[in-house]
DNA sequence: AAAGACCACAACCGCCATTAT
DNA sequence: CATAATGGCGGTTGTGGTCTT
C-alpha cells in the first residue's frame, strides 16, 4: 500500500508561532538539519506541529538571511519585470530576490506594489473635467475589453465614469485583455510580427521584451495605440491617438519626439452608453519612448481557453 | 471613546507532481 | 504496480494592529 500518515491531525496545533515553538525549530534544524523529512521532524524537536507548518515557518521566517521589511528600487523593478514576463510564478521571482521569500513577495505585490503602478494609465477616480471632445468611436470591436476579475489591476470600478490620467511619474504596469482576435493588420512598433498573436490565438506564450507588444492601428483616420488595464466590465476603454491631421503647435524643443498627436485615452461608459474621451499628457511618441526605452519590458500570451489575450507592459 | 473599516502579514488550504511503501 | 503521503507552490484567509468616522 501507500505510505504511513504523517501525523495525528488532530493532536497539532494551529496558528501563530509563539517565540519558544519557534526557539525548539530553530534549534533543532540548527543542530540536526531537516533530515529531509519534515514530517518527521516535529516528533523529534517535539513540537505538536504539522510538518508542513515547520517547514513553512523554517523557510519563510527562521532560516537565516531572510530580509524583511523595505524593499528597495531595485527589487520593485525586479519584481515588476519578472511578474510582466511570467506572472504569479513567486518561487521563481523570489530565486532572483536574495533573502526574500515567495511568500514575502506576493504578499508584497498583493498588497503594495500593484497598487503603486498607476504610471501612464489613467487614474479613474479623477473628477478632473474632460479634456478632450467627445467623440464616438467608429469600431467598437476594437476596443480593449478588460476585466478586473482577475484581480490583477482592479484600477477601475464599476462606480467610475471616466477615465483620466493624472500625470504619475511612477512605472506603470498595463494588463490587457481582448475577446476578440486581434486584428491582422495590427502594427506593432518596433517588433517583429511573429511575436503578434498567430490569426487563431493558438500561442501560448508569444513574446517577451519591450517594444514588441505595443499595437497600433489606424481606424477611420484615427491612430489608435491599444493599451489598456484592468477595467469593471462596464467599461472597456482604449488609448489612441487623436485625428492623424490635427496640428502640433507645441514649441517644446527639448524633445525630438515631441511631435504627433497627443495621446487620448476613451472609455466607454456601458451603463450609460457614452464615449468619453480625454488627453494624456504623453503623445504617442513619448510613449513609444517610454515603451522602447530599456526599462520597459512586456508580453503578450493567450489564456489555456484561447478565448482571452492577454498583455502586461512594465514601463 | 467606541465601532467599524482598512491594512499587512503570517499561516493555512488545496492542488499536483513526485516519491515511498 | 497501485496507492497514499510528501513537498512545493500559489491562492486565500485569519488575525492583530492601525486608521477613520
Amino acid at each position: 500500500m501507500g505510505r504511513a500518515p504523517c501525523c495525528d491531525k488532530a493532536n497539532v496545533k494551529k496558528g501563530p508561532w509563539s517565540p519558544e515553538e519557534d526557539a525548539k525549530l530553530k534549534e533543532f534544524i540548527e543542530k540536526h538539519g531537516t533530515g529531509g523529512n519534515w514530517i518527521a521532524l516535529p516528533q523529534k524537536a517535539g513540537l505538536k506541529r504539522c510538518g508542513k507548518s515547520c517547514r513553512l515557518r523554517w523557510l519563510n521566517y527562521l532560516r537565516p538571511n531572510i530580509k524583511h521589511g523595505e524593499f528597495s528600487d531595485e527589487e520593485d523593478r525586479i519584481i515588476c519585470t519578472l511578474y510582466a514576463s511570467i506572472g504569479s510564478r513567486w518561487s521563481i521571482i523570489a530565486s532572483q530576490l536574495p533573502g526574500r521569500t515567495d511568500n514575502d513577495i506576493k504578499n508584497y505585490w498583493n498588497t503594495k506594489l500593484k497598487k503603486k503602478l498607476i504610471g501612464i494609465i489613467p487614474h479613474a477616480a479623477s473628477n478632473k473635467s474632460l479634456a478632450g471632445p467627445i467623440e464616438p468611436i467608429s469600431d467598437p470591436q476594437s476596443f480593449l475589453y478588460c476585466n478586473n476579475n482577475n484581480n490583477n489591476f482592479p484600477f477601475f470600478t464599476s462606480s467610475q465614469s471616466s477615465c483620466n490620467y493624472q500625470g504619475n511619474q511612477e512605472m506603470g504596469l498595463v494588463d490587457l485583455q481582448c475577446d476578440y482576435p486581434l486584428k491582422e493588420n495590427m502594427l506593432m512598433f518596433g517588433g517583429n510580427e511573429n511575436s503578434c498573436s498567430s490569426s487563431d490565438g493558438s500561442c501560448s506564450q508569444i513574446s517577451y521584451g519591450g517594444k514588441d507588444h505595443v499595437k497600433q492601428e489606424e481606424i477611420g483616420g484615427l491612430q489608435r495605440f491599444m493599451i489598456s488595464n484592468g477595467l469593471d466590465e462596464n467599461y472597456k476603454f482604449m488609448l489612441h491617438c487623436g485625428k492623424i491631421n490635427q496640428v502640433d503647435g507645441d514649441d517644446d524643443h527639448h524633445h525630438h519626439h515631441h511631435h504627433g498627436d497627443p495621446l487620448m485615452i476613451s472609455s466607454f461608459d456601458k451603463a450609460n452608453g457614452v464615449v468619453k474621451n480625454s488627453e494624456l499628457e504623453y503623445d504617442l511618441e513619448e510613449v513609444k519612448q517610454l515603451i522602447s526605452s530599456s526599462g520597459s519590458c512586456g508580453f503578450m500570451f493567450n489564456d489555456e481557453n484561447k478565448t482571452h489575450e492577454r498583455g502586461m507592459y512594465y514601463f
